[in-house]
DNA sequence: CCCAGTGCTGCAAAGGTTTGCAGTGAAGTA
DNA sequence: TACTTCACTGCAAACCTTTGCAGCACTGGG
């Protein structure tokens, strides 16, 4: 039923030959020949298999992008990004998601190891050693984690966070809670780090809350613990988690922020029409999507699948790029000043009454939190 | 480089078939042979080329998901539902984004075509002729639009658009706004249709403003016109529109729902955490995600791609199933009874001065907008 | 002793395409 | 005329699997 690259010679009189130089070397068939055996084509419908054009050439133009999480509005830019990027190098995009699972990004790499030519890994919960494993049954570009001997970009998280961190203690907080995000997360790994490090240096302390799913419902179920912890800011891993966390200090009477500063992570869109508008960390995840797939396919082109190029086992380690995005903080409305009856331990001077804080449970210290740094 | 079966059968010392079959028939072989071949392929890293296979079985058990955007959260609750039921039947989904571009969609048909089982066609924005022709390429299920001889899964928002506008004249509203999707939207069609039907049933007059993207963005767009329009109401083609029209209205001074009510169709997560929690239609888009799979996997079993079955040509239409999902209105707080300074034909009551409704500047009737009913 | 049956394995064709090589005929050159 | 060049086309191998068929060595029954 499906009709091949035979069926097109037989109706045009030619050999299989000559239709697909037709396609593929349109300037090697006869001008008159190429329009009889487009005619035909035409008229029959036919379309090149790309699968089986892919066993021989091994080439597919095809790239697999896997996601951690569909659902979460950080990964969409990227997404299109790396579309746009990818069709103007005729290559299209193949979409997966692993609903944050390192076992179906494992079986995702597989799925598509021979149906593409390389595949971006983005913010994978596998391990280090996997992911090098898996590198070697197709190119991979990782995004949003550093592995050794393998093309990676990523975003400068850490100044990010350090930045945030560094707003909030400008701010006079100085007690800062850590919304922590999902295990096995590079970010969530470099996020801890720094904004540890900031608080040391600006001389506050910090809580971690998590780890946590990184979603809207992750955030706001560690509402309770945060307000029980006594911190007057939070910096979460995602602006998922932030809006999520406000939400649920909401429902709990305390304000954003009056008496808690949130401070979140991406800048999605969504972060500018909640109320109070997201202060967040802008994370530049167009460029992520679009720099990925120019790793990618340069890696591919410098690398011929077929014929020579028989790379010699070992010793041949390409200088693999690792490219470093900057980041920055957007200052909105979900940040301000440490609410003057807030126990910080610098002393900010109260100011009268002021807004209420929530009762206090006798719990002043971190509930369920470790102390990461003060 | 990349390890073939024939290296596996060199190194196990069998034909390549005992290969083959130990992979996709291991009943089939010698329980010795098959751990000293699996031990050798193990060694080896050898994975079974599934482009090659899928040449020659005819079956890639992969399914392409086109989505018209994938930025718009009504789509990955449609996308991970879709994905989980073709995971339970050892299918793997790959999602491509068209950027609501009707050349894009056809051009990823065919890039699919070969590469997967079928498609999952989401909201395609192309002409049904075009989708018909497509359909003889590879198999097709259309989510989200009608069209004759294929299978289809809509959801019912003809009868969500109704229950919307219902419940707007139940609250006293005779002015109401329609604000249109992108053109060739066969959901735009059908709210709009009904819409119309049952504001005239309501005795209210509606106004269209349209076409929009159906973005954030689009929706802000017509805050302006809407407000000139005088409606007291309106209904959005979807929530991101409805999201980006408050918003919109909000920075004109016109407060929702106190001034004027607005009503979202698809009950995305966000239209719960925006302020004023957004009244909308709910439509079941992980059902439709679902049973688009489930209509496609059956489709393509019953069809045998290879020998038998060489269907005759015509008279064969399978009966193809078209499935309808239904609706549901989810009231919020984004609607509420008509302002008494409204003018609405039907004269409802002032009760006093009330909310002073922004100035209007002797525009009383529709200012772009057409009216469709009235 | 023959035959059928069983359990396993090898053989080779098939699937749709690309591509190096060789062959064709015609035109151009000496 | 003979030779080279040129533009085009056909041939067949190759890509990596799967699978129907046949062959093999045994076993057990008649």
């Amino acid at each position: 039923m499906p009709v091949t690259i035979r069926d097109v010679a037989r109706a045009s009189g030619v050999h299989i030959s000559t239709v697909s130089r037709t396609f593929s070397a349109p300037h090697l068939v006869n001008p008159e020949t190429r329009v009889r055996v487009l005619a035909c084509a035409e008229d029959l419908g036919y379309r090149p298999n790309r699968a089986a054009r892919a066993l021989i050439t091994g080439r597919t133009h095809n790239i697999g992008l896997i996601i951690a999480d569909i659902a979460n509005p950080f990964f969409p830019p990227l997404i299109k990004a790396a579309e746009s990027q990818a069709r103007h190098r005729d290559y299209h995009v193949f979409v997966a998601d692993t609903n944050e699972d390192p076992s179906a990004e494992e079986e995702l790499v597989h799925a598509l190891a021979k149906q593409v030519d390389g595949v971006l890994l983005c913010s994978p919960r596998m391990s280090n050693s996997l992911i090098e494993q898996l590198s070697r049954e197709v190119p991979l570009v990782v995004i949003n984690r550093q592995v050794a001997g393998l093309p990676c970009v990523m975003m400068d998280v850490g100044q990010g966070a350090r930045s945030a961190v560094e707003h909030l203690t400008g701010l006079g907080h100085r007690r800062i809670g850590l919304l922590g995000g999902p295990r096995g997360s590079w970010t969530n790994r470099e996020i801890r780090r720094s904004a540890g490090a900031a608080a040391r240096a600006g001389g506050a302390e910090l809580t971690l809350f998590g780890p946590n799913p990184p979603t809207v419902a992750g955030g706001g179920g560690q509402a309770e613990q945060v307000r029980r912890s006594g911190v007057t800011a939070v910096l979460a891993y995602n602006d998922l988690m932030a809006i999520g966390l406000i939400e649920g200090l909401d429902s709990l009477g305390v304000r954003v922020p009056q008496d808690v500063s949130v401070v979140g992570i991406d800048d999605i869109a969504l972060s500018r029409l909640t109320r109070p508008k997201l202060t967040t960390v802008a994370t530049p995840t167009g460029a992520a999507g679009r720099s990925a797939v120019d790793m990618l396919l340069q890696q591919d082109t410098e690398a011929p699948r077929r014929g020579l190029g028989r790379s010699t086992a070992s010793g041949d380690r390409r200088t693999t790029a690792q490219l470093m995005l900057q980041t920055e903080l957007v200052i909105r409305d979900s940040t301000g000043p440490v609410p003057p009856t807030g126990r910080t331990r610098a002393g900010a001077v109260s100011e009268g009454p002021g807004p209420q804080r929530p009762a206090d449970p006798g719990c002043p210290r971190a509930a369920t939190g470790e102390v990461v740094a003060s």
